[in-house]
DNA sequence: CCAAAAGTGTTATGGATACACCCATGA
DNA sequence: TCATGGGTGTATCCATAACACTTTTGG
């Protein structure tokens, strides 16, 4: 550790992997950049720190921005700092992702040129952003099968076959309905809702929500969430 | 995203947690400072990216600089950046812990006080080096149960009986023997030497080596470790 | 009455865990 | 010969995985 005076500086940003679903894929929030280097082309939406916020400020700040959210589930992912990374600027940048439920609340800020895409058709992204997202869907599938974040994708009433297809989108693979609905049921961490969604067939399908408060209990009293 | 020029910069700098252990216990090498803030106390060893580095190089840099080491296993873990994590400057720290084998190469570098301590025995830390500390440890079980870290803590031989220790003490909980071993061998991954370690026991204990390139064929087939 | 999705339990399998005795050797 | 740590196999248990039919209701 040296004397803090003369150290050399670089810029410190931050990027954020904005994952969303409507209730049938998992997709991610771009942006089209209308500005150089690289303009035109898709990007994650980002911005530098301020000396006077934290990074976590950053990002929260940088997702507002664009979507308008608070509140949002966010988590720290890790650093960026190839030397070539950004060609203007000697730019570290610190990767967050974001997941939110997409229908209930859509307003994009409009000064963006920002589009949903399914995760497997997005487009080919700036600079390093491609790895980031990479990195994000594999800390996302780990997170999702230790800790409930699933809710976070969903609206606050759910189908047992949405929370099926959410999972089955994020880990990659079709589940087994009766498996998935018993282990669910094991965890005893949802609500069951007298109301029925009619539209998805004619039968109806119960809506459930995600029981937080019990959720917590379960987790102070030392339950872990596995999924 | 804004312009680059006019950003305001903050200084960026690596901290790492250098684990080690000695054939019984976990181990992390700390520094007492000899320099302000903090004179006196123990801290991590940390330094300040340059320019010209990648985080990775700084981290690594850091650490040969206090142990001469090379080729040493790092990991990135993640940023800090709490607006008074430093009280001399706004600093951002992105922490890596490393895994060395305590005894084979203990040389020192004098210029820095520092000395190895206990996991469960190190003394109070710097600013938010406790915390970085704690999540190193947690990202250390979790590795330790899914790639075969364990085995950079140890020297190029060891026995059954010190891997196990070493698993024991990462996991923090007594395994059994025979379950262990029987683990360990149906993961085949491991060379059985025919020397044997005569210091533990009148019967001595074999000698079994890391098989390395047989480990990256496996995985290249396929294979996942898993604990 | 038919099509389409919802809802519901049991069996089988395999991995994880618990467990105790003999062996080799130096002193 | 004895004390010390090394080395070895099996039975049980539990969690996971596989699997198919009935219900509801709008058209």
């Amino acid at each position: 550790m040296e004397d803090y005076k003369d150290q050399e500086t670089v810029l410190l940003a931050v990027d954020c992997i904005i994952f969303g679903f409507d209730k049938k894929n998992l997709k991610i929030l771009l942006i089209k950049r209308d500005f150089e280097p690289e303009k035109g082309h898709w990007s994650l939406m980002g911005g530098f720190l301020k000396r006077n916020e934290t990074l976590d400020d950053a990002a929260i700040r940088v997702l507002n921005h664009l979507t308008g959210l608070e509140n949002v589930y966010m988590e720290q992912l890790r650093a960026y700092s190839a030397l070539d990374r950004d060609p203007v600027e000697r730019t570290v940048s610190v990767s967050y992702y974001a997941l939110i439920d997409i229908p209930e609340h859509s307003a994009l800020n409009g000064r963006f040129s920002a589009k949903w895409f399914n995760i497997n058709e997005a487009p080919d992204l700036i600079f390093d952003h491609n790895v980031m997202v990479a990195n994000a869907m594999s800390r996302l599938r780990y997170r999702a099968s230790t800790k409930p974040i699933g809710f976070e994708l969903l609206p606050e009433k759910f189908t047992m076959k949405q929370l099926q297809t959410l999972y089955e989108t994020i880990l990659g693979e079709k589940l087994d309905k009766r498996n998935f609905i018993n282990k669910i049921n094991a965890l005893d961490i949802l609500l069951k809702t007298e109301e029925k969604d009619m539209k998805s067939s004619r039968k109806g399908s119960y809506f459930y929500m995600f029981d937080q408060v019990k959720y917590n209990t379960k987790v102070s009293d030392g339950f872990t969430f596995k999924l």
